[in-house]
DNA sequence: GTCAAGAAGATTGTTGACAATATTACAAAA
DNA sequence: TTTTGTAATATTGTCAACAATCTTCTTGAC
């Protein structure tokens, strides 16, 4: 809980964790950028639940600082969807209805499949070739695992960022890299069946060998229909077990 | 420039203007929303120049409120992409290059097929038909004249803020809102040639077609090549006028 | 005349206090 | 026991002042 170390070196040597692929961030973070990463980072490990409010007083005296900081931190997590701050009423983090989480996996399917058809037409899209081959072969190893490894999870979003991040749309990047963290709970519970890690495997391996062949229109169509399979094998976890994402659920409150 | 009426009456009459599509907005507007609505309206009309600078201390005196709530509401800018905002150099009119323009073009494209896509496919689409259908008729008739008018490009805009707010995917309707507001004057720029204006309307006719038939794949296609032609025409133009778009360029200084 | 260094001014970043509003706890009545 | 009104508390919204940093202007040397 003592995490108070952000006063004494902003810059410090644990930026790169808190650096959660903002396009194109200035060398000195900000101090609302800084406390925004770190509840960025407990939102999406689970340590915030959803639906639990965030109090900008207990935030203050935790980091240390006044409320102001605190104010534009949460703003910044409003604008990438992790928390909903209504008028006097505060923060809270945002809780997606199954419905919302339907619409979101439905946006990143035709922008992933934006994101790897231009990829597939990139000239220069060999120099990413080994780094995406190496961890697709990685991904086949794990995928003959009974269980759903926490490696395999990792594998999976690996390839995304490199594939997102080696886009050249910066603002695609960006709202790209916005879904997926609204979304990163919601993305194990698509992985959790053996067939479907079997199937994701197969679609990553086309994905690489139409970006091999430059082929666009067929990395976009690989693209979209892995996001869609993993949306409603997410979706059917979803509504079989409603408190499935999040530890706890609803009516939590008071961390401080 | 006297727009201080905002502390007297803040659900005041002219809320409705200031209602730039924000996705399901609470009823009472806070502070920093309204000033970002205002200052929102003066950017996209070309009032404050791309790159200018935004002092916080001009417009906390302009609308009578300290800086905080124009700090909060520069922030709220930022998030749908009219300003930048740089840590200790405070905010500034985004000025996007025709790189960028073509980038959120390209995001446009994919994202009006899928909204045009699932409109089609939505069993209740008829309840939009005759409205759609009424501003295609009117973009026709205004399509004739051989000048550019206002009302053409109003009515481009209309049909436009119909489909989006038609969606049932209220992240899509949000992203698109911003990436609209973000290339506003762009588009206009699309619209320049009569060529140009006749193509509009018959994509626009296919895609009234298209959604009445329920023709989702139809939809998608048409919508998507709409923008892609758009995106064209404006970066030509662009390309051959760099100045085109705003009134002012670069290094504007100083509005107070 | 051009460039560099330093000082003066302007602007953003942060803070603590106060005001306005929402939430909770409690008591009284149905 | 449940509901409703009211008081107490907690929380957000706003402000004005101060600190830290950036910009601009002036001065001087080459």
């Amino acid at each position: 809980m003592v995490n108070s170390r952000i006063r004494a070196d902003r810059a410090g040597a644990t930026a790169a964790e808190w650096a959660v692929a903002r396009g194109a961030a200035p060398l000195t973070q900000s101090l609302p950028e800084q406390i925004a990463a770190q509840l960025s980072e407990r939102i999406v490990t689970g340590a915030y639940a959803p639906g639990q409010r965030i109090m900008e007083q207990a935030v203050a005296a935790e980091f240390a600082v006044s409320r102001g900081p605190v104010r534009e931190a949460l703003r910044l997590l409003e604008r990438d969807g992790l928390v909903t701050i209504l008028p006097r009423r505060g923060a809270q983090i945002t809780n997606l209805s199954s419905a919302e989480v339907k619409e979101i996996f439905d946006i990143r399917a035709v922008l992933n499949g934006l994101r790897d058809r231009q990829l597939a037409e990139d000239p220069d899209r060999l120099r990413l070739l080994p780094a995406l081959e190496a961890e697709v072969a990685k991904l086949a190893r794990f995928a003959r695992q009974p269980e759903l490894g926490e490696a395999y999870v990792e594998t999976v979003f690996a390839l995304n960022r490199l594939l997102t991040q080696a886009s050249r749309n910066r603002r695609l990047r960006m709202i790209l890299d916005s879904l997926a963290l609204q979304t990163l709970r919601y993305s194990k519970l698509g992985l959790s069946t053996p067939q479907r890690r079997r199937q994701s495997v197969q679609h990553w391996q086309k994905l690489v060998k139409a970006i091999r062949d430059g082929d666009g229109a067929a990395a976009e169509r690989v693209a979209q229909q892995r996001v869609l399979d993993s949306r409603d094998a997410a979706i059917r976890q979803l509504e079989a077990h409603p408190a499935g994402a999040s530890a706890q659920e609803g009516k939590a409150r008071r961390a401080a």
